[in-house]
DNA sequence: ACATTATTCAACCGTATGGTTGAGCATCAG
DNA sequence: CTGATGCTCAACCATACGGTTGAATAATGT
C-alpha cells in the first residue's frame, strides 16, 4: 500500500486541528464564525486582546482548515471551515468506539460471564 | 444560572483533551493502550524515546483524563479511560452541526432558493 | 497628496512543550 | 544486604506558543 503518505497527511491533518481546538479563545473565535463570516477587526472586537494576537490565532485555524480568510478591499473575511472537523471527529468516534470495544471485552474475559 | 462553573470547567477539560490528542506519538500510544493495558517501560518500547519522555506524556494523557496508571508492585500499569472523549467528541459534534446548519442557511439567504 | 483604517509583519518577552540525561526511590531477585 | 529493574523527578536545552508593541503595507476617505 502507498497510502502511508496519505496517512501520514492525516495525521498531520490531526495534530493541526487538535491544537487549534485546544486553545479557549480559538473556539470562542469559531462560535462567533458559526453565527455568519466576520472581519478581523470584528472579531477581535469581544476579546481583551490586540488586534495581533487574534490574527495569529486566526493563522492557526486557518493552518488547521477550520477558518478560511478572503481578502475583501482592505478588510480579511473570515469564514468557518466545518468540513476541516470531519478527520478529527472520525478519529474520535473510530476510537471511542473501539475503546469501549475493548475494554468491554477485557470485563468479559475477567468476569467470565456473556452476559447481552 | 449557576453553571458558569461547570461550563469553564468543560472548557478546561476540553484544553488538556484537545492538546493531550494534539500529538502523534500520544495518539500512538493511546492506540497501543487500546489492545490491552500495559507498563510504561512496555509502551515505550516501539517509540524510539526514553522512558521518561514517555512517563511525561503518560502525564498529559492522564491530566487530560484519557488513561489511568495504577501502581501495581514497582510496575505501573497504565489504562484507557473512553470516557473522557466524551467532552471532546460532544463539542465536535455538535459545533460541525451547529456550523453546517449555519452555513446551509447562509447559502440559501444568497441563493434565495428553499431547495431541500 | 494626505491622513485614516484594516490588517499583517517583525521583534521581543515569559512561559510551556517535548526532548535529553542523571539522580533518586521503590520493589523484586539473589 | 546487595544489586538489578521500573519508574519518576529534577535540571537543563531548544523550540514553540500566546501575548505585547511598533513599524510596514494596502485600500479608503477627503
Amino acid at each position: 500500500m502507498e497510502s502511508d503518505k496519505l496517512n501520514q497527511m492525516v495525521e498531520q491533518s490531526l495534530d493541526h486541528v487538535f491544537r487549534a481546538l485546544a486553545d479557549p479563545t480559538r473556539r470562542a473565535i469559531l462560535d462567533r464564525l458559526a453565527e455568519g463570516e466576520a472581519t478581523v477587526g470584528h472579531l477581535s472586537e469581544p476579546f481583551p486582546l490586540s488586534f495581533a494576537a487574534v490574527s495569529k490565532h486566526l493563522g492557526v485555524l486557518e493552518r488547521a482548515g477550520l477558518v478560511t480568510r478572503e481578502a475583501r478591499g482592505r478588510e480579511r473575511m473570515c469564514r468557518i471551515n466545518p468540513a476541516a472537523l470531519k478527520d478529527a471527529r472520525g478519529w474520535l468516534e473510530m476510537h471511542e468506539r473501539f475503546w469501549v470495544d475493548r475494554l468491554n471485552a477485557l470485563d468479559q474475559l475477567v468476569s467470565g460471564t456473556t452476559d447481552e
